[in-house]
DNA sequence: GCGACAG
DNA sequence: ATCTTGTCGC
């Protein structure tokens, strides 16, 4: 089974890998990534050291760049960054420091994202991709939406039920929850799926739960088969399909498609979603995949039946403006 | 080898 | 994803 308690605190993980740098040598945003267990984390470091409560023992000062370029400070006083590493004994010329002398990336860490691509890498053995019988009928669509509240992240996941026929609204819900795992590409179900779960307990003691439901995310259509829609599906066993607005990997012509109009996404010389251009209005198109228990075919119908003049399926597009409705409200307070 | 990378 | 005003167009 997918152990889902297990989702690491990345921010205190990167906290405990800050400390040990030790003064007169620096370490860079790239290697405190591969430290963590991966360097597509690189953008999310950047961002914690720019904006994170920064103590006056703070030592993210002794971050810099790959190229040993200084780079942002989180004071915004990049010459206060230069002074400490000098006091430190570390020479800096031209805002930039010698990374051949003074580097340092000997970390002791547990490597958080190393573990989760474990849990990845098991799902696409679980994956089932046969057509749903019988067809499904009634279909939901969940998305999150989010609030920050200064270090504080909440996250409001939002369900919507829709018609079979017309995608008219039929019920819908939302639960709200803090959110820990921060947004790193390829990792989005580490930080949703707490959410979602939550979110589809409740709809289920409703019993309001759908024959399959549409994620605001990829399924199969992921480098690793392991997209938030498919996570979802095989910890619920539910029937799922992905949905995204920004193609994630995979290879597609998008020039010349029609409105009305698809294409198959190819990813290691297989099918594994497809293109769909909605509308006329909407010029980019959706990129649809099958998350778990259904096909590429099955999923373009579910999503294409549902497509009712807008870029997004119903569900989906009830989904997202439901709980950024309620994720506004909270803000607001 | 390097950069990009769903929400 | 979110921070944000007006603005162009059906």
């Amino acid at each position: 089974m997918i152990p889902l308690h297990a989702i690491p605190d990345l921010p205190q993980n990167l906290r405990e890998l800050l400390v040990q740098i030790p003064a007169g040598r620096v370490t860079t945003y790239t290697a405190l990534a591969e430290a963590l267990g991966h360097r597509i984390a690189t953008r999310w470091v950047g961002h914690f050291l720019l904006h994170h409560d920064h103590a006056a023992d703070c030592p993210c000062h002794r971050v810099v760049r790959v190229g040993g370029h200084l780079g942002r400070y989180c004071t915004g006083d990049v010459d206060q960054k230069a002074r400490l590493l000098r006091s430190e004994g570390i020479a800096v010329h031209d805002e930039t420091v010698d990374l051949g002398e003074f580097f340092f990336d000997r970390f002791q860490s547990d490597r958080p994202l190393e573990q989760l691509r474990r849990i990845q890498a098991e799902l696409p053995e679980a994956v089932i991709l046969k057509p749903l019988r019988p067809e499904p009928k009634q279909i939901g669509g969940v998305d999150v939406s989010y609030t920050f509240r200064g270090p504080i992240t909440e996250g409001v996941a939002g369900y919507a039920l829709v018609e079979p026929d017309g995608g008219k609204l039929i019920w819908s819900t939302t639960v709200r929850r803090r959110v820990i795992f921060p947004y790193i590409s390829t990792f989005l179900a580490f930080r949703e799926l707490p959410l979602l779960l939550d979110l589809l307990d409740e709809v289920r003691s409703a019993g309001r739960l759908a024959d399959l439901v549409l994620v605001d995310g990829s399924g199969i259509l992921h480098p690793h088969t392991a997209g938030i829609a498919t996570h979802l599906g095989v910890v619920t066993s539910l029937p799922t399909v992905g949905v995204t607005k920004k193609l994630l990997c995979g290879d597609v012509r998008i020039s010349g498609l029609g409105a009305g109009q698809s294409r198959p996404v190819i990813m290691d010389g297989q099918p594994r979603g497809v293109a769909i251009r909605a509308t006329e209005g909407s010029r980019r198109p959706i990129f649809v995949s099958p998350g778990h228990r259904t096909t590429v075919a099955q999923a373009e119908a579910v999503v294409r039946r549902l497509l009712c003049g807008r870029r997004l399926p119903e569900p989906l597009y009830w989904a997202d403006r439901l709980s950024r409705s309620a994720a506004r409200e909270i803000s607001g307070k």
